[in-house]
DNA sequence: GTAGTTGCAAACTTTTTGCTACCCA
DNA sequence: TGGGTAGCAAAAAGTTTGCAACTAC
């Protein structure tokens, strides 16, 4: 999918610092905070940055490997997983997840027929109690 | 829609302050963000502060009378149609507009269906190129 | 009258950036 | 070896908050 149109890009390398990154974000699933990947990789590399995670999230989002989410915060959620799927924030306890259910492709052109524009990708989220707050809020 | 579950909530009262940035919201479609409200508020008040219309955005929202958007950025829009409806964001310059098509209640249908939790809504945002920006780029 | 709201400014949180040293390709 | 990247720390950007004065109801 590399295309020819990031011609004046700067050649990337390959840091223990990004590999890190990217490897934590890869086996969790848990849409984490900048802040707390910084606090996983100190687990590796002790002497990493907060500076450097961002750069390398900045980077990373950039090549299409992960993507930024924000929900209503003021802060940023990365997901390891750059292909585009469905999340779920509870409203409760904050914690998003993904949803099961496949992506809509029409869902861009019908946004198109109207005049939107031209659609690269979309985004959809659901907002509401996830099963673990359900449960507790009907105690 | 109002329930008994806001039983706490204090008196709100209407100040000038309020009804300014309302007619704000309610008077653009162009979804500001918090500075751009402030600025236009301050032709009508000079005198308001930021810290004002921050505080007045948030009730409002939580009062149901606006949305807050926030989409990759690390500051929010306001949205003074507090109905739901999708969204189209610029990835060039930034713009943000309404999609004119109807929201789709059976999405969440499928994502209760999948497990995901009791939803209570949901938002679907489309990225790409603006008409405008799309000419642009041919160029 | 009084409790909610304001203006002001300081504080806070998250993210970005300048700089020098470092190290991957 | 050269230039992209790291660490550090200071700064930026956006938002929140404490407080005394004010005002809507």
């Amino acid at each position: 999918m590399e295309r020819e149109s990031h011609l004046k890009r700067a050649a990337r390398r390959m840091t223990k610092q990004k590999k890190t990154i990217l490897e934590i974000l890869r086996s969790t699933t848990s849409h984490p905070t900048a802040d707390w990947i910084y606090a996983e990789a100190r687990k590796v590399l002790p002497d990493i940055s907060l500076g450097t995670v961002y750069r390398n999230l900045h980077v990373l989002k950039e090549d299409g490997e992960i993507m930024e989410l924000n929900y209503g915060s003021t802060y940023s959620r990365y997901d390891g997983n750059p292909q585009n799927h469905y999340h779920f924030v509870c409203v409760n306890c904050g914690a998003v997840r993904d949803v099961d259910m496949p992506v809509l492709p029409e869902l861009e052109k019908r946004a198109e027929e109207v005049g939107a524009g031209e659609v690269f990708y979309h985004r959809l989220e659901f907002y509401g109690l996830c099963p673990h707050c359900r449960k507790e809020k009907r105690m």
